[in-house]
RNA sequence: GCCGGCAUAGCCAAGUGGUAAGGCAAGGGAUUGCAAAUCCCUCAUCCCCAGUUCGAAUCUGGGUGCCGGCUCCA
């Protein structure tokens, strides 16, 4: 598979070309861990899900780091702003070591139950204080930042690059900035490394005072330093992040190690509610629990979510979700069909036709993540198999095996959670208790007995040759 | 005001120069004791206007609308 991704940084579709040749560092961004992350959170941590699994699946070792923003961020660019983390925490009366930690615990909830594949590190800001001092003391050395204070700023114009990502010009920042000047910094876009107040609830002694804190964008340079080297491949992250924050990283950061830092940017889009943002005042602001609450699995919206691209601005309405369900849930069912028609394992190039969809499904994911048309492969495949194709044992397990290899990119189906186990011959006993029903004109029966199955899982078609039936 | 991006059927959504994938929903028919199972059939000319071209959803220009950024935010 020749992987092409849109990066950011170019606004083009390039092939991928790893520093270290088979292998990927990937690098996201990760909550700010002070609300329970909402769907739209979950579509960005998804497409990570994504991308390493499509990584993977070409054949790369991964090595995948997202953070946990739990310090430091401000409500406002004035430097007078609260942090919104110890504003929450204060709203609710709770210390805001025990807000992290509930969030957190959440946040990993949620991707369990979203099956996303455990990062190697979810490093933590405040678990990486000296490493984040380490590169400020760094910056101020090769005079790429300074001390006013008990304050440290990087100064924007002592790197030529900004705006490089975002398109951005320094000039014009200026010209449409609403910030309060700060008569602190030397420039206007001078952004802050490390801050001090006294008032601060998570504080730290440095060099520079007895109560300082982490600025707005270091933690992720120093954090994917530690974690992934010097440079590493792919970073990604919401659209929201290219600027400021994914400006300054790499502004602080390639300041630091005067080379090119990313290879490649890829930034989500934002999902829409109801054809426009999520909000509060709406009330459109769903969590995983409203998902469930309304009778989906987490899993619907997984699959609801991964197949559309990434990069397209896609809209979440209940209708739609409940579309996407529909669909799984046949997929569900095709994987069922398959397995009770298929024996043994294959090899490929016993199947043509499965060994052609291979092909497609590739060629679609590699093409910049095509999940819409690498997902149309897979239903073309049911369509092909319900209409009397692919009926020989041999090649239901070929088709079976590549379902469940897309599944293993998609990940889509999940366990059989929930359904009642019955071994063959109950299933066989209770369909011959089912068809005494039928035949003695018993339909009220006949009907409990099928619904009984259906809800362990077992789908029942009165065909003409009799009864036919497969786990979903 | 400045910088990005998007606009395809009832809904979700591929397609970036050769005459509209896929999913869901819907309608008609088959099968069935019935059926949420399955099969067959039906369902768009691509926001608007003007260009370029033999030919455009796909390129150019101008509108309109929406999203993101310029302040923390996936």
């Amino acid at each position: 598979m020749e992987l092409r991704f849109r990066n950011t940084l170019t606004g083009e579709i390039e092939p991928f070309e790893p520093i270290e040749e088979g292998k990927v560092g990937l690098y996201h961004c990760g909550p700010t861990v002070y609300a329970r992350p909402h769907i739209g959170n979950h579509r960005a941590f998804l497409f990570a899900d994504l991308l390493r699994r499509v990584l993977e699946y070409a054949g790369f070792e991964v090595t995948q780091v997202m953070n946990l923003t739990d310090v430091g961020h401000l409500t406002d660019d004035a430097d007078e702003g609260e942090d919104k983390l110890e504003k929450r925490a204060r709203r609710e009366k709770i210390d805001p070591w025990d807000l992290v930690e509930k969030v957190s615990e959440s946040f990993f909830t949620d991707l369990a139950s979203l099956a996303v594949m455990p990062a190697h590190h979810y490093p933590r800001a405040t678990g990486h204080i000296p490493e984040m001092l380490e590169m400020v003391c760094a910056l101020i050395e090769k005079g790429n930042a300074y001390q006013v204070g008990e304050d440290v700023y990087f100064h924007v114009p002592s790197f030529a690059k900004y705006g490089r990502l975002s398109g951005n010009k320094v000039d014009n920042l200026e010209a449409g900035a609403r910030l309060e000047v700060n008569p602190d910094k030397k420039h206007p876009s001078d952004f802050a490394l490390w801050k001090s107040d006294p008032d601060h609830l998570m504080k730290w002694e440095s060099q520079f005072g007895p109560h300082g804190f982490p600025g707005w964008h270091i933690e992720c340079s120093a954090m994917s330093r530690k974690y992934l080297g010097d440079r590493f491949d792919i970073h990604t992250g919401g659209e929201d992040n290219i600027f400021p924050h994914h400006e300054c990283e790499i502004a602080q950061t390639e300041a630091l190690i005067e080379k090119s830092w990313v290879s490649t940017w890829m930034h989500t889009r934002f999902l829409q509610v109801d054809g426009g943002k999520m909000s509060k005042s709406v009330g459109n602001v769903w969590t995983l629990d409203d998902v469930q609450e309304r009778g989906f699995s987490p899993l619907d919206f997984r699959f609801f979510v991964l197949r559309t691209h990434y990069r397209g601005a896609m809209n979440f309405t209940w209708e739609a979700l409940k579309g996407a369900a529909e669909a799984r849930r046949n997929l569900a069912d095709f994987k069922g069909r398959l397995e009770a028609s298929a024996h043994g394992a294959v090899n490929e190039g016993v199947c043509a036709r499965i060994d052609e969809a291979r092909e497609l499904f590739q060629a679609a994911l590699a093409e910049d993540l095509n999940a819409s048309a690498a997902l149309a492969v897979l239903f073309d495949l049911r369509s092909d198999f319900l209409q009397g194709d692919l009926k020989t044992a041999e090649e239901a397990s070929a088709a079976l095996s590549f379902l469940l290899e897309v599944d293993g990119v998609f990940g889509f189906l999940g366990p059989d959670e929930g359904i009642i186990s019955l071994s063959d011959e109950e299933v066989e006993s209770l369909i011959a208790e089912r068809e005494e029903a039928r035949q003695s004109k018993n339909f009220q029966r006949a009907d409990e007995l099928r619904a009984s199955l259906m809800e362990a899982g077992i789908v029942l078609e009165d065909v003409a040759e009799g009864i036919r039936w497969h786990r979903i």
